[in-house]
DNA sequence: CCGAATCCTAAGCGATACTG
DNA sequence: CAGTATCGCTTAGGATTCGG
């Protein structure tokens, strides 16, 4: 992967694609928006983000901290205390994400609409 | 579900999340990107695209259709041809998402050090 | 309180063959 | 050329249970 694609075209793709396929999935997003303002435990967090399961919880903040977007923090007291947090890394795709945040609430409806309009010609 | 959340926090991540699930499948800006600057048909875009099985093909543009991002337009010749473009909607969801593309080339090989070094720490 | 392990179902996706 | 149909593998992800 020596190549620095001066263009945004075919290659950078890839770079999305992949970037999208990791953070694209059911949770990761929302454990992303949920812990951004500041550290969270883990039951916090699963509070926070509502209708995720534990498991799905622990291995997305496990595949998050393996990308180096989150940090796992165990604080040894009695019960164990784990906190998690946004990396540097995480805060700066949170930000650029944010982006994409204002496009879907503002094009969301449309898209919906759009279904409605082509489930109606189509009723097979 | 009483819950209005008035912060553009919790119900507008619900947004981002329904909108990346769409676009974060496998294909999805793969086929936007290559069909952003003209028209293609659907062969076109199978080779353009690269390493897409015309099944996948076909049913990524067939919800991309259906919410509103690229037309369809067949032409009554023979063999029929068939056109596929980017409407406006689909234009700026790319524009939108350039933005991403740009973090993830940045980022990107952050992320895949951070991962070979997770994985070192943890060979099980 | 935090998480691992197991089980199970639904969906994604690819390959191939067939149609108009 | 532009699909559709079918098959089967692989994965996502939910529920539940067990352990530290």
């Amino acid at each position: 992967m020596g190549r620095t694609a001066p263009l945004a075209g075919q290659n950078s793709c890839r770079a999305v694609s992949e970037v999208l396929s990791r953070v694209g999935d059911k949770w990761s997003v929302l454990v992303i928006v949920a812990v951004r303002e500041r550290p969270h435990r883990f039951n916090e967090l699963k509070r926070k983000v509502g209708g995720i399961s534990q498991q799905m919880l622990t291995s997305t903040l496990k595949t998050l901290e393996r990308d180096g977007l989150v940090t796992r923090t165990v604080m040894p007291t009695t019960p164990p205390q784990v906190s998690y947090a946004l990396t540097d890394l995480g805060r700066s795709l949170s930000s650029t994400l944010r982006q994409l945040a204002e496009w879907s609430i503002d094009n969301l409806a449309t898209i919906q609409e759009s279904r409605r309009q082509y489930d109606e010609g189509r009723p097979t």
